[in-house]
DNA sequence: TCGAGAATGTTACGAATTCTAACAGTGCGA
DNA sequence: TCGCACTGTTAGAATTCGTAACATTCTCGA
């Protein structure tokens, strides 16, 4: 099920400047954080508040951040990953071998905690079952669950599976140019073929449920020589 | 799900003595593998087989591989794991983006691959090995050891062993596709045969069972051409 | 501005795939 | 043995989707 408050990060580490960093990016990122300069604290705090994903640094003043994630993986149920300076294999493989689920080291890029994170989350949802697969756009609701649009009215029109590839392609980059090429590829067409005409038919029927006007199409521009674009705000929900 | 049988890995890169080198260390530590060298021969054998984990090198040659890991991401609920040359941050969080679960550069270690293979499934079972025998969904109940499906009402509806094992396989990987040669293995159909036509008919008593409108069914999900998805959220207690 | 040629849109058709009703074989218990 | 439930098989209907053919639109040079 999804979120309906953004997920908790907290944040373990002895370096104040590194706490910072991450909280800052993190909460950019739309995230809750919380931080912890020692080990002591960050438990006491989790009998508190049980977040979601848990960033652990290593190098701790006062205990072992092994132990720490030791416990925290047996304990809780949170996602962790480890953040560390110390970069030898053995360190990672016995970090992960004790229940952290990913091992950065230092120096790190906090666009790459940022992705590792939203890579951990989306994993465990998938555990509860029914990804939420809406999406919002242009007075339409997209149902990749149940194959159907609906618009404004409420009315459904069911859509198939090859026309929900080209949809779904669209919709997760929207007002960005997707060439023919990348579309082919997208879709599984094998290169070289003559699936050409076959997008342009996925494309027109498509088009056809969506109620464009073919003489002025709204949403999916056509790009000639080049692609399409798919134009509109997109919110997933 | 409970793993009986130790975990399947796919692997995926053009380089053969780095299949090898995988293959090695991976069935060392007790799982099984399947080398594949292009990303062709790896789509036709996810088709068969559904594997727990993807290891896919980006660097293909008959196809891209973020390509080959977004549909991957979308249609499989193995985790997948990219493995790559290209070392930039911005590689990293597109890969992570599109789905992956984890982003390994080359060179590795394969003690650390088999690591972080290990930390992606010890999260995914999250079932313990007490065999649950009743599932939650969409209003139903359905009792595997009394063979009777209950709805809302309290209803009880038996279902016959065949159509037990279509549904149970559907319950085990909800919201995924499952493809009819997975399904065919799963259910033990022998190869080849024309077994195809029982499973549809396994799949339309089951329908029929769980009172699926035939012109828009809502829980068994054709997908033409491929295969069948179950949707909704499953709960097994 | 016009026209040729290329790129794209649309429609109709048919092959492949899937659905389902009816039938038949099998096994088991009364 | 009979009857019944289960399950695979068959065949014809329904659906999906690519292909071919034709229509339209676009680009660019004359």
């Amino acid at each position: 099920m999804t979120h309906s408050t953004p997920p908790h990060v907290a944040i373990l580490d002895d370096e104040p400047e590194i706490r910072r960093m991450l909280a800052d990016a993190l909460e950019e990122a739309g995230f809750r954080t919380t931080c912890y300069g020692r080990a002591t604290e960050f438990e006491a705090g989790l009998k508190r508040t049980a977040p979601d994903v848990c960033l652990v640094d290593l190098g701790l003043p006062d205990r072992d951040g092994l132990a720490v994630v030791h416990r925290l993986a047996l304990e809780s149920g949170a996602a962790i990953i480890i953040i560390s300076g110390r970069a030898q294999v053995q360190d990672r493989v016995t970090g992960l071998e004790l229940g952290a689920d990913d091992y950065i080291i230092k120096p790190f890029d906090p666009a790459e905690v940022v992705a590792r994170i939203r890579a951990r989350l989306r994993k465990g949802r998938v555990e509860t079952g029914a990804s939420s697969q809406v999406a919002h756009f242009a007075g339409w609701r997209a149902h990749f669950d149940r194959y159907v649009l609906v618009d404004e009215t409420g009315t459904e029109t069911p859509f198939s599976h090859a026309e929900g590839e080209v949809l779904r392609l669209f919709l997760d980059s929207p007002n960005r140019l997707i060439t023919r090429a990348q579309m082919q590829e997208a879709l599984g067409g094998a290169a070289g073929e003559s699936f050409d005409r076959a997008m342009d038919v996925r494309i027109s029927r498509l088009r056809t449920k969506l109620g464009e006007d073919p003489k002025n199409p709204r949403l999916i521009k056509t790009i000639y020589g080049a692609g399409y674009i798919f134009l509109g705000e997109v919110r997933w929900a």
